[in-house]
DNA sequence: CATGGGATTGACT
DNA sequence: GTCAATCCCATGC
């Protein structure tokens, strides 16, 4: 996607990333779960302030904002809205289309429901680490690309986020109707 | 410099 | 359903 994809408003950004394809080296899957942050709501990143770790949030949109969870996990965020506004969209749910072998041998797990189905899990499946956080998604190595023809009229539903406990009620969570990927936590 | 808290996952009861 | 693993970074002394 161009620059300009990434530089509007971060609910926008979320809903229409859905459908969308995630590409990094052999790797490939469908975007099918997203939620957005914003520097206004509690349970963002960026709602302390312009700090060291929050300075590719308040950056220049379209590029990757990608942090350590719970000391282990590495999480894909796609940093929105013009620079000074701290605003991202994490990823969360892939489905699988290209690549799957080796997202297997990464996650040590063969059921292709398995692979993407989760912030943690997908980093993990298409080698993506903390040295990616502040690289850019317009010209890669983890690059998006438009949906595919199937997905041109997918049904996006919206609900609440997943795993916070402030600003839990905001329905900024996103998902393909029905897919059969998504993450399962709630 | 010491402390505490996660935008999670997987193993176990 | 419960719970530990594990580490970056913000905060406070």
């Amino acid at each position: 996607m161009r620059r300009a994809f990434y530089n509007r408003p971060v609910l926008e950004v979320a809903r229409d990333l859905i459908g969308c394809v995630v590409e990094h080296e052999d790797c490939a899957g469908v975007i099918v779960e997203t939620e957005a942050y914003h520097d206004s709501e509690p349970a963002s990143h960026a709602f302390i302030g312009l700090t060291p770790r929050t300075r590719v949030l308040f950056g220049p949109p379209g590029v990757a904002y990608v942090y350590r969870s719970y000391g282990i996990h590495a999480l894909l965020n796609a940093v929105t809205e013009p620079e000074g506004v701290g605003a991202a969209v994490l990823f969360r749910a892939l489905e699988p289309l290209s690549g799957i072998d080796t997202m297997r041998a990464r996650r040590g797990v063969s059921a292709e429901r398995e692979l993407c189905s989760g912030p943690g899990k997908l980093t993990q499946a298409l080698g993506i680490g903390l040295e990616y956080n502040g690289t850019d998604l317009v010209r890669g190595p983890i690059r998006i690309a438009p949906r595919p023809r199937a997905w041109r009229e997918t049904h996006v539903a919206v609900s609440p986020r997943i795993g916070i406990t402030k600003a839990a009620e905001l329905p900024w969570r996103f998902c393909a109707s029905g897919s059969r990927f998504l993450s399962r936590s709630r």
